[in-house]
DNA sequence: TATGAATGAGCATTCATTCAT
DNA sequence: GATGAATGAATGCTCATTCAT
């Protein structure tokens, strides 16, 4: 990363990444409705210069969303080995639900009405890497056969959106609810994961 | 004028009455985005009337809130001496998925930002019903003992949420969400909600 | 006008006016491109004020066209029983000049983009006036019998644009370009309009 | 760096040709509105390299305006000695017609407020071919003795606005009122120039 | 020298809310 | 008491022009 390839880049770039940090920030605190304004002002460059890098609000939206949902496709990637699927699923969103716990951004925004090629591809390349795991996770009998990746999103991203709008921000509530839909997606016969309460 | 105080106030509340039906109307279709002038123009009355009841535009959201949890907790009541309480919540949970389908109003503010009084008191009223008819589901061994009204509402508040941005209007769609949903509330080794696919 | 058959609309109506006013004013000295803000302004109103009445800057615009417009076709009508018509249209475009001398408004806009229904009425009405008078001159031998209003339209606005583009202001010089315009449309022998230097 | 003189002017100048070339190209299609990073991109140069050259939009529009003034010069010159000035300027505005068709640069641009001193010249130089031209159609004849080149400029620079503003690309409407403006200046008891209808 | 990046001013438009009637 | 009118603040977005590299 510090063989640069391309030298007149390297400010473009380190402003492209200062805006979108900065975005995600405010997202996460006012939700996808906060101002591209706000935003740039945070980053500290002006509103134009966000309008340089994302020619739409949405471009910039889907660019703060995409980076969180490949982030979560590399941890379900990542234990798509699990010699026990259905306990990697249960981790896999624990863990995922801390950071879901401080980012409005992703919960708003990964179920808006954006339809970017990107966007969409980034979801598309996730639900990829989920449905792998829940096959494995089906294989094993844990998890029931008639659930699909689409239903862990409205699931867990519709009870995010809640808790978000909740100011809910103790981890151990989040967890709870990532229990909670594992739960909704477990076989018959399979008790449920603890709720932790 | 300052004679009597019943005369008067039949026209006021006919009129709050016909607000709140245009405002129900209009944030069904359109969402609670839908600006207060259009549910104004939809009552037959000037905007300026319908800030007469309605301080603010999250006070007319709160009474339309308010009107549906009221006629959602009238159903719960209904069942609470179902001898078959679990079987009647996936009936309460099923229908009212009906209803939210043709109606975004309710799904967006339920959730909402809100912090009203009288919303509040609303919403602890259900919660009140509800975890009546949970208990006695738990009593009967099918609902799990260590859910909550709340998590029935963070469930499925959350998921009716994502459905509506996603402009889900099938209503088979919303019920598997609905039996989804009970599922995540099951006691261990109960049987899950078919899913109705 | 004094007897108000809707008392309310006093006000509104006295604004709307002021505003076309003010629109009328700004865009005869900055042509249209003048920013509806400074017409506003102008006003003494709100841009909002101006966006109650006109919903776009389009309508704004075509407000004033239609306005000069329907003056325009109230002076061609008078002279429709003229008995010399070749008379007439010199003293038309004469006494006109005289009223584009001080407007680029009507200049600019008469040939805008604008596409509205009531403008393009507006318009088409002027068209039949002026093709009146004109086939009573081409009938009366002084007019060329292949020209149409819209060949006057063409020479005579474009003809005024320049002249309000040059910032030119003495009516002389109006009258001299009037005087081209209709020695463009004169019938084969007919001696040319005195170009007045 | 500081030795030679021209090498470096050789690029320079090459550069600027391009750069006009490219903004000629790009304003003949979308008119002056056309923003000047899109005339860069055509010639290959950064916008910058533009305002390196040209300080102002308005100097790039002139310049480009210049070529065109100068290309209608030369072809003016070269009628200066036909045996029919009358014939020849009704010869010249008809082939200036389609030139101006495909090119709405010239025509925004040749009346357009812009003031510069180069332009100003080209300008004046151009008057001076016409006005020779005009006199001797005046001589002939043919022409009103009382038109000087101005009035030429301002019916046919006027005629030509509203046409592009109208979007009018036939040819045949172009020369008609290249006839038309012919006309307006014909001496009396002169045969008006057919309008090809 | 040439460039891409950055920017501030500006524009059309919307909307919840407050007055004058 | 009810209304239409008025408004100020805000938003997404564009563009000619200026700097840092």
């Amino acid at each position: 990363m510090e063989a640069g390839t391309l030298p007149k880049r390297a400010d473009a770039v380190r402003n492209r990444e200062r805006v979108v940090a900065a975005a995600a920030a405010v997202f996460a605190e006012h939700g996808v409705e906060a101002s591209v304004p706000e935003g740039a002002e945070r980053a500290g460059v002006g509103k134009a210069t966000v309008y340089r890098s994302f020619p739409t609000k949405e471009h910039l939206i889907a660019a703060v969303v995409i980076e969180r949902l490949a982030d979560f496709e590399l941890r379900t990637r990542a234990r798509l080995d699990d010699p026990d699927p259905w306990a990697a699923m249960v981790d896999l969103l624990a863990e995922g639900a801390g950071r879901q716990c401080a980012d409005r951004a992703i919960t708003a925004g990964i179920s808006a009405g954006i339809d970017l090629p990107d966007l969409t591809a980034a979801r598309a390349s996730l639900w990829h890497a989920l449905a792998q795991l829940m096959d494995r996770a089906k294989a094993q009998g844990r998890m029931h056969p008639d659930v699909a990746p689409a239903d862990l999103r409205v699931l867990w991203a519709g009870a995010a959106r809640v808790l978000v709008a909740d100011g809910v921000e103790d981890l151990a509530v989040w967890r709870r609810y990532a229990a909670l839909v594992l739960n909704a997606l477990r076989a018959d016969g399979v008790a449920a994961v603890p709720l932790g309460g």
